[in-house]
Parts: C-alpha cells; sequence; structure tokens
DNA sequence: GCTTGACCTTGCCACGGTGGGAAGGAGTAA
DNA sequence: TTACTCCTTCCCACCGTGGCAAGGTCAAGC
C-alpha cells in the first residue's frame, strides 16, 4: 500500500503522514525498491487512531503519550484515564477563556447603537479598558485570556 | 519613550511591538539620533487597545479592520458591531467544537474502569472510531472537529 | 576619563500543525 | 512513446510569541 492509499484509508494527508513520520511520532515506513513508502494495514491502524485523536484535540505530543499505551497490552486504564482528564481540563480552561471573551464582547454589543453613529461602547471598551464598566468575568480584566 | 517604557506602559513586549511595525499593523516608529524607536502617549494607547483587543481574542488581522474605525470619527457604530459579532460568531464555533469533545472524552472517561486492568474504552474508541458507541454529538463522528 | 550594566538594534531560529508548490523519478495504461 | 498519476525531497507560508546572539548607546558611578 503506498502513500496515497494509506492517507485515504486513514483520513490523514500525505504531507501529515510524513510529517510524523519525521518527527517521530509513527515510525519510518518501509520502502519499496522505487524509495516509495509502504504501508500495511496495522499502519494504517495507527494512523486512525492518531487523526481520531486529532479530531478529539489531543496535541501531537499527547499522542505520543498515547500511543505507546494503546500498544502495550499491561498497560492500565488508569494512565490513559490520567492522560485524557488532563486535556479535558486543558480544554475547559480554554473554552472558560473563550466563554469569558464572548460575555464581554455581548455585553458590549448590546449598548453598541448600532447604526450610524461613531459612539461605540466596544471601541471604547478597548481603548480605555473598563470592559465595560460592569459584568465582565473578572478573568478579563487582567489579561489573563488570551487563548493562543 | 523607549521601546522598553512604551511596552511597560501598555503591555505588549517589545518584541511585539517591533513584529507589529514590521507587518505593518502599526506605523513605523519615529527614531532618535541613535536609531532607537520613539513612542508618544498616543502610541502607547494604540498600542493598549491593541493590547486588549488581543486580550479578547481578536487575530491581528481583525484588529487590522479594528484600528482605522477607532481612528475614524466618521465610523459607524454599526461597523464595529458587524466585526465584534462576526468574532463572537467564530468564538462560540470553536467552544462548541470543544464542547463537543469535552463531552465525549468525559463520556469514555466514565467508563474506564479507572484501574490498573488494560481494558480501556477511551484506546478502544480512539482505535476503532465507535464514539462511544453512544451519546457524542454527530459532528464528531466525521472528523469535522479538530480545532487548530 | 573608563567601566559597568541596562537598554537598544538587527538578525536568525523555534514552536505546532498544516498546506502549497517545484523539480524530478516511477509506475501504468493506451 | 506519450500522457497521466503518483511518488520523492526540498523549501516556503501561515500566526503570534519567545529566545538568543552580536553589536551599538546611554547614564551612572568611580
Amino acid at each position: 500500500m503506498n502513500i496515497g492509499q494509506a492517507s485515504a484509508a486513514s483520513g490523514v494527508s500525505t504531507k501529515m503522514i510524513r510529517y510524523y513520520e519525521r518527527t517521530g511520532l509513527i515510525k519510518s515506513a518501509d520502502r519499496s525498491a522505487a524509495g516509495y513508502r509502504v504501508y500495511t494495514k496495522s499502519d494504517v491502524h495507527t494512523l486512525q487512531f492518531i487523526r481520531r485523536a486529532r479530531d478529539l484535540g489531543f496535541s501531537v505530543a499527547q499522542i505520543e503519550d498515547l500511543l505507546p499505551l494503546w500498544n502495550n497490552r499491561e498497560r492500565a486504564s488508569h494512565d490513559v484515564k490520567v492522560l485524557a482528564m488532563e486535556h479535558v481540563e486543558q480544554l475547559c480552561a480554554k473554552v472558560a477563556e473563550m466563554e469569558a471573551m464572548i460575555a464581554t464582547l455581548k455585553h458590549l454589543a448590546e449598548n453598541c447603537t448600532d447604526d450610524d453613529r461613531p459612539d461605540c461602547p466596544i471601541l471604547k471598551d478597548l481603548a480605555e479598558g473598563r470592559h465595560g464598566e460592569c459584568a465582565s468575568p473578572p478573568e478579563n480584566r487582567f489579561g489573563v485570556a488570551r487563548v493562543g
């Protein structure tokens, strides 16, 4: 199986397959006489695993921890759960940050006259940093936010 | 005022001030005889504006749209509101994606024995893509997620 | 004066993931 | 043979931020 087929079967682009190989996330594929990468069903299975983990928001670094657990029959399910819950924590933190931003912006937008006059609480807030003089979650007042 | 003072006063790192200048987000600063960048209170004001907009999750590209509106006394508050609400939409979309991931992961983790046995619904799901054979939001089933 | 230390300058490199594209080889089908 | 698709490697881009290095400047203290 060439890289194109492995890509189609796994949903991981050829670009990314080569990238994962280069960075050591997956082992180097065997090569045909002509130098083409050759994949087995098992390799595709691994790629699918990676793809699904990415879809669930795991970083490549986290998947690096997940893969050996997946391959290790001696693993403790506890270890996996710890990784998963750590990831959930990270996701929740980001969600909380964004929720705070959304709340602030919505509040500002509500006070916006929304017409052709130049008075605008949104710009005013951005300029003066008062965050609408009310109701905005405290995390936002001190620049903690920034989701990155 | 040198770049260091402008940085301290605005909360934007010197690195980022130079970056914003290089990429054209802010105008090139005047220079002293020795070539040092020189800033005015007004420049600091602009940097604070940028900083607060970043804290609210606006991208640099979005701020590029916001700045002229801020500087333009003829602006219509409607235009600002549109930009802000577009941004809120984007934030909401990301939040929804992440909430879906969180829900899926939590559901999987709940079914985890959380001990030293190797059976693990989380890894099983990642390998087989059934997403816990229930309850997971449909968006997740087909790889739509992936937050970036 | 001279030294020291804090500050400034530019430049390059890195991150995480992903895509684009070029230049050239390999395979396959008509 | 030709034509087309696929493969290879290599470099470049995004975005926003930080780090480090080599060198210039400035102000304070001796």
